[in-house]
DNA sequence: CTCTGTGAAGGGATTCACAGCG
DNA sequence: CGCTGTGAATCCCTTCACAGAG
């Protein structure tokens, strides 16, 4: 298969740039849109690029260039319009947003993802489960239909799912991507802490939970020089 | 207190670089060094650059920069000594990684997170769990005690913890933040999708799970131009 | 005036390329 | 030979600074 290891060596990490639009940029349009959601369900309708940078913890000038990516105007006087910047982030993302997609590994965290996003965003949905205890298929977690891992290749293409989020321990999760890959899923979100090997045309993101929290410990301990 | 939002407006977020060391190379050391524990554990003594480079999704260079930052040698024939990087890593990381942490917010996820550290490493625990559900304080959940969050400024400065992480839902999120920084805590680790309005030394990481599943569906979607 | 839009400058991080060593 | 260590080059991202519009 595409195991990558000793072979491939120096290759480089790919990681699907496509339009020429960094990663960096996606996740930060991805922050100002639920900014943007509250402060138009708070009332309002406009904002200028210094407020939405207090919001997200960024620059004026960031906001502006992030903004500048995606076409969007605004006027030199109102700032940006809340529904309008919104209507042109949803146009840039295209489709992306309104696609469904499947979870391996109904565990504490597998349960956590489900909950999160049933309640959260009515668009970003898991709309099939799946884990290979018996005790669990066939339930329905939080709204969500629960399969047997063998199923997933007929549901995914059944659904035209194309992302896959792995949420299985970490020995269970390079042969998990291995399904999704054959199953023809083309992104993963992986929460498992094991680099997964896979073909150049999948993109891979990893939540590492563990290396989160050791940052956080290394920063918080030595910090200020202290 | 230190509201920022319209107030601050231009600030730049100073996410305290410490000692010139960047929160990518710290998260790859965390990275390389569960790596090289599988490795020693597998029965392994030594590893090349080129192979973390593989286990780890990097380049061989970027491994030997990394390296060269924790001031660590390898020789040029058996490549770098896994007990001897680990050690070397771990001086690096200093007390940080033994120090414990609390989390506020016993949902799905407070719940997912407590079992995933209870599970791995034996290193990084987290020592208190709080929340403000009557049902929920008194109990033990994944062997960590839960509190109600008024006991939270005690018992952090008892035990001198210096980490908190936020597990709770978005609109109590900066309230619980705030009792955070009052309890003396320097580092948080916030789960909610909520940026966090923190005083200038406190070190705030934020782990966006809706942000994440954006990006893939983003680039999962638009993959190859397609 | 204050705000956006934008080319250009600046800073970091990654990669290159090669010296040195076993 | 193949590997590490390392300065230099490159690339990418962020920030600056100012023109232009209201």
């Amino acid at each position: 298969m595409y195991r990558k290891e000793k072979a491939v060596m120096e290759e480089k990490k790919t990681q699907k740039k496509q339009k020429n639009v960094s990663q960096k940029v996606i996740e930060r349009l991805s922050l100002y849109r639920r900014i943007l959601q509250e402060q138009l369900s708070a009332g309002n309708s406009n904002i200028f690029s210094h407020q939405l940078a207090g919001y997200s913890g960024g620059t004026a000038a960031q906001v502006r260039q992030d903004i500048r990516v995606i076409g969007y105007s605004g006027s030199t006087n109102g700032g940006y319009s809340l529904a309008g910047l919104i209507r042109s982030i949803d146009e840039f993302f295209g489709a992306s947003r309104s696609q469904a997609s499947l979870i391996v590994g109904i565990g504490n965290l597998g349960k956590a993802l489900l909950s999160h996003f049933a309640l959260r965003s009515l668009e970003l949905t898991i709309s099939a489960a799946f884990d290979n205890d018996p005790e669990k298929t066939g339930t329905l977690i939080e709204g969500c239909r629960c399969f047997d891992v063998e199923q997933l290749p007929n549901i995914a293409r059944e659904q035209n799912i194309s992302v896959g989020i792995i949420a299985v321990p970490p020995e269970a999760a390079q042969e998990t991507a291995d399904l999704m890959v054959r199953a023809g899923i083309s992104g993963i979100l992986n929460f498992a802490p094991v680099y997964l090997d896979t073909p150049e045309h999948i993109f891979v993101d990893m939540v590492d939970l563990t290396m989160s929290l050791e940052k956080v410990l290394y920063f918080a301990y030595n910090r200020d020089g202290g």
